[in-house]
DNA sequence: ACAAAAGTGTTGACTTTACACCCATGG
DNA sequence: CCATGGGTGTAAAGTCAACACTTTTGT
């Protein structure tokens, strides 16, 4: 079979993703500098068009290395975003993905094929963006918040584990709030995502913190 | 500026309705049986390719009305469904709506330029589907018990309002589950989408019962 | 007057919030 | 020995789940 209507060529699938990482009380989100047209030379998130060869996971994770050299992260879509011209070139459909990873524990190119820059933006100052990325990377962020709450989207930031004051103050930040530790404690430990090792570190005192890890496999809460 | 890579032509999306009705106890799903190829003759959730000049909301509406004659029916997208051969023709996105319909209120052709019949069926009766709808009509009444919680995505199924047994019967229809009426009143009402009218009418007693209404704006919480 | 469904409150269990002091360590 | 952040419990308020009787109407 062949698909002869007019009105149904011509129309792409952008994947687009919102990395976030969260460094001493400031939430970023990992920018790159297009090199071609359109918006050359402007700031956009990570992303790029669909392959009709390869589901919506590869290609994800192909545009991220293709624009950052970042292999190795886990993202979710989110979002569909689907406004007609919200590509000059042609009728895009962008598919939003969120991930976040610790900045420190990653190595990205400042350049590729597509880009001639890559850094970290504090949400508060972000450049303007290529296309509708800022409305992306705004529902991103929302989404970011709800995610948190009840799953391991943080355990990349801490493969290693994490202490409690620690991960903490990744929600205050993130939340833009301050939490009473002993109800965060109670809460945190209660949703049953992390286990306790047998391990202490230290965070910003003096004291051994102890260390905790988040569970392997999270079981997702049906509302059933 | 024109798109040459061939890896990003031949990717087209589809708009696909899960349209929920819920009569006498039991829930129901629209769905219609397929003229064309691929896929001739086989029953079908309601939807179609989008075109490259229409907006999302506008496509799937346009689809709706096309295979089944209704329009002004509300649906949201819920998720994406992106497999590579999901589609045998060629490669095909697909975006999950959903909406709900009163039975009774709506009129549908059961023929139309590219369906041959139209009906309700039962979800514990529904027929082999084409392409993965299957696979998207079970996520959609997944997606349909969270919605019903805290949106008034019944509203379409009582227009001009409804009473507290009646309302409580589709809950327990679809949640598969008795509830306490005085609890689910409670709960129901607290949420604060619906609010008192001071009309009453019969339900299924001999007792009148107090009409209540959803209020007008609520906003909707959407999983995508 | 009776059948059939509408309508209404209270209690105990549990969850959430607010709040203050001692502990371990490095300098 | 003191400064710094790490760590802990309890009580009050709010939310959720279980449960039984009275009211209104049609026949």
């Amino acid at each position: 079979m062949k698909v002869n209507n007019p009105l149904y060529k011509k129309i792409g699938i952008h994947l687009i993703a919102s990395i976030f990482t969260v460094e001493k009380g400031i939430v970023k989100v990992l920018l790159v500098k297009r090199t071609n047209k359109p918006y050359k030379d402007k700031w956009a998130l990570v992303g790029g068009a669909l392959y009709n060869n390869e589901d919506l996971e590869e290609g994800i994770k192909r545009e991220i290395f293709e624009k950052t050299g970042i292999v190795g992260i886990d993202v979710s879509i989110f979002k569909v975003f689907g406004k007609i011209k919200r590509s000059p070139v042609q009728r895009m459909i962008a598919l939003g993905y969120l991930g976040v990873i610790d900045a420190n524990k990653v190595n990205f190119l400042k350049q590729t094929l597509k880009t001639s820059d890559a850094d970290w933006f504090a949400l508060d100052n972000i450049p303007p963006l290529a296309y509708d990325h800022k409305e992306i990377l705004d529902a991103a962020f929302n989404e970011l918040k709800n995610k948190i709450v009840e799953s391991n989207i943080l355990q990349s930031l801490y493969p290693n584990g994490f202490t409690m004051p620690e991960i903490q103050k990744v929600y205050e930040t993130i939340f833009n709030k301050t939490i009473d530790k002993r109800n965060f404690r109670k809460k945190f430990f209660s949703l049953g995502i992390i286990e306790d090792t047998n391990k202490y570190t230290k965070f910003e005192g003096t004291k051994p913190a102890k260390l905790y890890r988040f569970k392997k496999h999270i079981k997702i809460k049906n509302v059933l």
